[in-house]
DNA sequence: AACCGCACCAACCGCTATTAG
DNA sequence: CCTAATAGCGGTTGGTGCGGT
């Protein structure tokens, strides 16, 4: 017995949304909210599945969306994440205020991948591809590092496995922040560390962090995370294993 | 002007995680 | 604890517009 689809396929409405619909979920949502988005659509007399209603709010009709091209500060700040978080979008977009997880995979798909390629670095561990192919050659001979990758990937919360299944925090560490790109960088940005802990923090408190964030702070400014800033500046390299 | 290939992006699909009963 | 419902995520697809020939 297979699962139950999300919605029923009969007379559910799909493709481009119409400037009626958009304004059917607009006006519902800045009036009720989104309770359940399963109702949504019942709700607010659109032929949508639920589903097709959040996508539509949260990419594209967000009264916080930022519109257009993303600035170089952004599209720095995303490959930078990129090279810690690997292909978690929608912990990415949630430290880039405005901006949406479909928008920023779009993005890394048809610029940021091309671009880093051009420079000669793989999009996908964020090493030089001349350099990674000399490792990938040599990979007998790291089994230490080899194991502590398997370790990174065991404690990724069930991540399916992919063609990047490779962990850019695990590589950073083999790499040892000597590649020219990734060490210019973190020179300016956030501390690695500190990175993946906030991250943790917007994913464990029920988005608070992400309110923040929509709100156009980053959570790191919010009050009391100087505390958290502190804490987290003591962790070393152990501290930093335990947490994963 | 017509055709073709490419780039972009909105939207869909299938899966996992989480929550409620 | 188990199961089903729901939410959310990431990969992929398809429509559209644009530039080149």
């Amino acid at each position: 017995m297979g699962r139950r689809p999300c919605c029923d396929k009969l007379g559910v409405k799909k493709g481009p949304w119409s400037a009626e619909e958009d304004n059917k979920l607009i006006n519902f949502i800045l009036a009720n909210g989104h309770c359940c988005w399963r109702a949504v659509p019942k709700l607010a007399g659109l032929l949508r599945c639920g589903k097709s209603c959040r996508l539509r709010w949260t990419n594209y009709l967000r009264p916080d969306l930022k519109r257009g091209l993303l600035s170089e500060a952004e599209e720095r700040l995303v490959i930078d994440l990129h090279a810690r978080l690997g292909n978690r979008w929608s912990k990415i977009a949630a430290l880039l205020p405005g901006r949406t997880d479909n928008e920023i995979k779009n993005l890394w798909n048809t610029h940021i991948k091309k671009k880093l390629l051009k420079m000669g670095i793989d999009p996908v561990t964020h090493r030089p591809l001349h350099r990674q192919a000399i490792t990938e050659a040599s990979s007998s001979t790291v089994t230490a590092d080899k194991s502590d990758e398997q370790v990174q990937s065991q404690g990724n919360e069930g991540q399916k496995p992919s063609s990047d299944n490779w962990s850019p925090a695990a590589a950073s560490s083999i790499d040892g922040g000597t590649e020219p790109l990734m060490s210019c960088l973190w020179e300016d940005s956030t501390p690695a560390v500190l990175l993946d802990e906030l991250w943790q923090l917007s994913s464990d408190d029920d988005g608070d962090n992400y309110g923040s964030v929509i709100a156009g702070r980053m959570p790191w400014e919010e009050e009391g995370s100087s505390e958290l800033l502190l804490d987290i500046q003591d962790l070393g390299e152990f501290g930093w294993r335990e947490i994963h």
